[in-house]
DNA sequence: GCGGAAATTTTCGTTTTTTTTCGTTTTAAT
DNA sequence: ATTAAAACGAAAAAAAACGAAAATTTCCGC
């Protein structure tokens, strides 16, 4: 690629700015408005910025928009499954809430609970609870993942470990029929061991896109578990699993009719 | 979904002013009424902010209105303190940046540096942070505080004990014309003494309502302090032993005017 | 300095996207 | 219940993007 003199000082400009007009930057270089069209085209193929009429803006928001559209994917199924588990936690709790899209749900639904203490490794839930007033929310320090708000390293590990909650509410990014909880950054799993080491309880929450998928570090087993949330029935193998190992799965229809418990 | 530059924009007057009409937001950009209703709309289906008749409003949550109040006094100067403490701040350095809505606008200015690791136990930094991807932000642990968002307590202590990094961004409560730091949280008062020990240079950012303020704890001495930046002059006699102690002194006009240092 | 090939930029007509206009419907306040 | 402001929907108008040919600049060796 021919490097271009201008580009380089667009890129300044939009670090500097964030964003900026084809037609101020046509102004401002001198050049014809079509000129700068093609340098943002460039760079936007490049991947150094975003494309949008009028102008370009820097790339900042990308990794937002992916998770916000992550969030929003079987938004009802999550926010069914969500006051399931929520109905299930009482007053006066300690507990654990990792990271994912559905625990995010779940701790929307703890708005109304009364004196309860939540310790998170994810900062949308910090933000989620600090409008519940009878919740001391504790945050797990860590590395921030910008792709989702988590918290992760060792040093999330090292301060998870110095608690013993009632509680855990966790995630995970795919699972097997075998039974296996999966995820793809060992970071994060690493600190999700943790947590169900010192939980008195753990609450599985999860939609069922999850059974389609897979991811290559291993978290836990079902076996682990002392109970699934999820919108629809689990495959028979797996249920039969939770059965002998005494995990409790509770199926949380979308459209409100009775759920099921096993 | 096509994104706008003015969506940004509007967002961005949102979250400083907390709320806009659709009237006004049209005047300041220029456009039809129309074209207003259009962009919030969307950034409502976005799930960003809240739609009322006649404007729209931040999203309910964590919307604390006595710290955006807070937040909004002396934002002017705030903004160029911030400005000029970031041009202090090199590429290729890891900071610390403590509570403190003029810390937070620090961080806003560091938006464009590249490669730099920041430590905070702010999480509205982390928030704000997040959109740099060229900047490594970790998170302290501790207990959240509702009333501004930041992290305190022994855990957040503990962790800052295991950072050292080049320069550390704080403020202060109140300050006295002995030249002391100080402050109402003795939780907060021991993270930032902490955080001061682990840094090889410490810049105090705060605007001139500090001096009028007093509070009960005490933090560090400006004797502690390798520089201070402000919007207007310190009191005579602080000057003075700030020049003994060789504490640089930056002053700030907020009209843009050439600005003094010491 | 000159000619000419290669790269870059501009011009221009067309297509796409965004914004405005205008008539109608809904909302909130009296 | 009435009324004025605000929201909505769709067609018209305007602005911006696109593609390709024409014009300009740059970069060579001579």
């Amino acid at each position: 690629m021919a490097a271009s003199l201008r580009k380089n000082e667009i890129l300044a400009v939009m670090r500097a700015e964030g964003k900026a007009s084809v037609e101020a930057l046509a102004e401002r270089f001198a050049v014809s408005v079509q000129t700068i069209r093609r340098d943002l085209a460039e760079l936007a193929d490049a991947g150094k910025i975003d494309r949008v009429h009028g102008g370009a803006m820097m790339r900042a928001g990308m990794a937002n928009i992916e998770y916000e559209e992550r969030r929003r994917l079987n938004a009802a199924a999550k926010a069914v499954i969500a006051r399931r588990v929520a109905a299930r936690i009482p007053d006066n709790v300690s507990l654990f809430i990792n990271i994912g899209t559905t625990t995010e749900a779940v701790a929307a639904e703890l708005l109304a609970h009364r004196n309860i203490t939540v310790v998170t490794n994810n900062i949308n839930v910090a933000n989620i609870l600090a409008a519940n007033e009878a919740c001391e929310t504790i945050v797990s320090g860590g590395t921030l993942r910008r792709s989702d708000g988590g918290l992760v390293g060792d040093l999330t590990t090292q301060m998870i470990e110095q608690f013993k909650v009632d509680i855990a509410v966790i995630g995970a990014s795919a699972l097997d029929e075998e039974g296996d909880l999966l995820d793809f950054d060992l970071r994060e799993v690493r600190v999700s061991r943790a947590i169900i080491r010192h939980s008195r309880r753990v609450f599985l929450v999860t939609d069922h896109s999850k059974f389609a998928r897979s991811a290559p570090v291993r978290i836990a087993s079902f076996a682990d578990i002392d109970a699934v949330f999820t919108d629809r029935p689990l495959p028979a193998a797996l249920e039969a699993l939770c059965g002998d190992w005494g995990t409790a799965v509770h199926v949380c229809p979308p459209d409100g009719d009775a759920s099921r418990s096993y």
